[in-house]
RNA sequence: UGCGGGAUAGAGCAGCCUGGUUAGCUCGUCAGGUUCAUAACCUGAAGGUCGUAGGUUCAAAUCCUGCUCCCGCAACCA
């Protein structure tokens, strides 16, 4: 009966590939909460599609820029020395955060500045990028201009409105992209495809943003150098440097990868993202991404995150106090994904103690420990009854439901169904009370036990990867999907310690 | 003025796009059960007229309109 059952519920999942993108982050301040979400969202995104096929997950550093190079001034060191110390705190929360990235790009890299003139040198064949002499008012904070509408008298003289920051009238020759010329070509394309961008009410916000119109935008600068120079004392736009660091990341394989872009971005730079990177794409001649996905912020205890009001989470500091893995799960299943969320240790706390160590832990421990007390060896599925049939069903559809919802980056959704598929497994072992059974329901009942150990660990090795090899390693088994239609071929148990640990006090 | 987000049991949330089972889930509370397991696990109960007023519909938490309240829109910044 089991391999009845095992042929007739092996699917096949389509094996598509998919490049997948964090942003690149500012180095002009220290990794925060903030990083250390979209990292990890990411990264589960990136492992969660390995399993089934091929991804390619791209991360970096955006090191270019007049505030980094400001920075470095006040700090009264190289700018070049100042990045590389910037850029090692995110390279560390990489690996203390346990990321699998694929590429690394600095903006500030060779290979990267590169790239860049030769995407600047496409978009001039184009014919997008024309010159010009500008006149507005202009925010050193922002490193934008305004026009005359969007600028008011403050305190101490003309600010912008929308950032209050101070401008000054500033009239220099720069050069400017033809951003206009696609607002249109935009605006169709997304109402013809109105799943790019995610969620729905950041498809609305871009719609709103392109129907309000676009004018040209202003794309080098020329008062200060610390970035790609493209000639004449001028120095290329900092979003069209940065952005580009997705191509340069794909290197030598950018036709390969292009088609299957999905970018996992901050509410912050949705603008960016859905108008001006498309814009240059098409210029450049380009595809499209075929997601763009904008999540939420955190704000801790309910208030904003912010430096002045000293709330910042420190990254580092919360992987050590909690564990890496822990914390990876929390973090993501505390908000869904593309809502704000909030941080509140307590929370983190309890969803420590009864979602990992009271059920995913604790159901573990008791099977195997059950195991590895009465049995010397392996202990395969051979034959299984109703309700053993029941339970597989449940983590088939566990494993369904969770794939579709990835293929939507519904991360909260798929932790949701593994909980829960945990829980109907502790139902399951309660009922059939394997430590009343005769010797053959005893194994039985076990077999399915483990089969279903195995399978958790499976399925959260995305989102718990050293929890996962620490249990799939005791079952033999691999890290992909094939793995789930496997029967686990183990030898005699090493002792059984718990997985998590519950915090007290 | 404006833009965006939100309002669902004591707390935190899902569901809303693609209206249709007794509106779900987690935590907490109360009462049982169980002992394989990390004082864990299982069962049951109490607790919500889904912010408000209308509209569309055979049917609305779900779609439409008005209103009220809350949060964000200085800097850092995902």
């Amino acid at each position: 009966m089991y391999s009845d059952y095992v042929k007739s519920d092996s699917r096949s999942f389509e094996s598509d590939k998919q490049f997948i993108t964090a942003p690149i982050y500012y180095v002009n301040g220290s990794p925060h909460l903030g990083h250390l979400y979209t990292s990890v969202a990411v990264d589960i995104l990136h492992r969660f599609a390995l399993l089934f096929g091929e991804s390619f997950f791209s991360i970096g550093t955006d090191e270019h820029g007049q505030k980094v190079e400001q920075s470095a001034q006040r700090n009264k060191c190289e700018t070049q020395d100042y990045v590389d110390s910037m850029y090692i705190e995110f390279y560390k929360l990489m690996n203390a955060a346990n990321i699998k990235y694929d590429a690394f790009v600095r903006t500030s890299s060779k290979k990267h500045k590169d790239n860049v003139l030769n995407f600047w040198d496409k978009l001039c064949k184009k014919g997008d990028v024309y010159e010009g002499a500008y006149s507005g008012w202009y925010s050193t904070r922002d490193e934008q201009f305004y026009s005359e509408d969007e600028v008011s008298d403050g305190a101490n003289g003309k600010i912008a409105k929308i950032s209050n920051s101070p401008v000054e009238w500033l009239e220099e020759k720069c050069m400017f992209f033809k951003l206009s010329k696609y607002q249109n070509i935009l605006l169709d394309y997304y109402k013809k495809n109105k799943d790019i961008i995610k969620p729905s009410s950041r498809y609305n916000e871009t719609i709103g943003m392109l129907e309000a119109g676009i004018p040209d935008l202003a794309v080098t600068r020329s008062r200060f150098s610390w970035g790609v120079s493209c000639g004449e004392g001028q120095v290329i736009y900092v979003w069209v440097d940065a952005l580009s660091n997705y191509i340069t990341a794909m290197e030598n394989n950018v036709d390969y990868w292009i088609n299957d872009m999905i970018h996992i971005i901050g509410k912050d730079i949705l603008k960016f993202h859905a108008i001006y990177w498309p814009a240059l794409l098409l210029s450049a001649d380009y595809a499209l991404p075929k997601r763009i996905y904008a999540h939420g912020w955190w704000t801790v205890n309910k208030e904003k995150m912010s430096k002045s009001l000293g709330n910042v989470i420190d990254p580092f500091e919360i992987l050590n106090k909690y564990g890496i893995d822990q914390l990876r799960y929390c973090i993501m299943k505390e908000m869904s994904f593309g809502q704000d969320g909030d941080f509140d240790h307590e929370r983190i706390k309890n969803r420590i103690n009864t979602e990992l160590a009271n059920v995913i832990g604790n159901l573990t421990q008791r099977i195997l420990s059950f195991v590895w007390k009465e049995y010397e060896e392996t202990l395969e599925i051979n034959s299984i009854d109703e309700n053993d049939y029941e339970l597989l069903k449940c983590w088939d559809e566990c494993l369904e439901n969770s794939y579709s919802a990835m293929k939507e980056q519904q991360i909260h959704v798929y932790l949701e169904e593994v909980r829960k598929a945990a829980a109907k497994t502790n139902q399951y072992v309660d009922g059939a009370a394997p430590w009343k059974c005769d010797d053959a329901n005893k194994r039985r009942i076990l077999s399915v036990g483990i089969e279903c150990i195995k399978r958790m660990a499976l399925i959260l090795s995305p989102v718990m990867p050293e929890m996962s090899k620490k249990i799939l390693n005791i079952l033999g088994c691999e890290i992909n999907i094939d793995s789930w239609f496997k029967s686990i071929n183990y030898r005699k148990l090493d002792k059984p310690s718990p997985l998590f640990s519950r915090i007290i006090g």
